[in-house]
DNA sequence: GCTTGACTTGGAATTAACTCCAAGTGATAA
DNA sequence: TTATCACTTGGAGTTAATTCCAAGTCAAGC
């Protein structure tokens, strides 16, 4: 798969897959032509990565989880330990865009119905 | 209160509320012997700048909706709409985010405690 | 009146994460 | 074989959102 097709496929620019394999987010992928050529392998981990990217993980903290699992089963713990921290920033962020969420949806569905209908009845000369 | 007891009540520096300040986030805070003063009005605005931009919404989306709120109930169709698209971002957002947060929680709660139990089990020498 | 220390200002510097660029290479089509 | 065109590289530039800084001001305690 050339870095095209993945582009088009993940909705990430090319430039981005690049710098990804440059930062050690995704192992370093194989050319054929001195082009790139992306296997399942590779698939896979783009996948990964973008998932936690959309979830807020810094490139520093997924670099450093890739890192350890290069390392192997040793690290198990350390990974797991790192993913708990992650897990439990993420759970915060949830829990705060959740509130905001459920806010705007006050303001859409209850405010400003009621200011616009106001409106309305004030320009009909209505009481 | 100071502006010190308003950067502590809700944790950010003095550098940002004064950064929303000049950014229009925020009415200008009175000044009393120089010092700025926040008032309830004030503090209202902070708390909702804050809750907004947790969850994602941009200084300058911010921005716009304040300075539509300035210009009074003329423009509450357009407040509205820009609350509708935030809203709809901010939903999609969740659910990616949601979707990673099980993901961690899968690896935290399944994967790893596979692997450490296989790695203790391989440590004592059993079948 | 003097010192202290928190506060003020405008503007420069930093940070993360891209995003763009110029110059060069390789494979395909005419 | 020459043109085309997507691809390559390293490095510079951009963007949003702070964060830091230097120089100056003000109020309170001694």
């Amino acid at each position: 798969m050339t870095i095209g097709e993945v582009s088009a496929k993940f909705g990430v620019s090319e430039d981005t897959l690049r710098f990804y394999e440059k930062a050690g987010l995704i192992p370093p992928v194989p050319k054929v032509g001195g082009k790139r050529d992306y296997g399942e392998k590779e698939l896979n981990g783009i996948e990964f990565v973008m998932c936690m990217r959309g979830a807020g993980l810094s490139i520093e903290v997924l670099k450093e989880y890739i890192d350890l699992s290069k390392q192997g089963d040793s690290t198990a713990e350390q990974r797991r330990n790192l993913l708990i921290r992650e897990r439990d920033a993420l759970k915060k962020k949830l829990d705060d865009m959740n509130k905001a969420y459920e806010r705007l949806n006050y303001k859409i569905e209850v405010y400003y119905p009621y200011i616009l209908n106001r409106e309305k009845v004030l320009l009909k000369g209505e009481k």
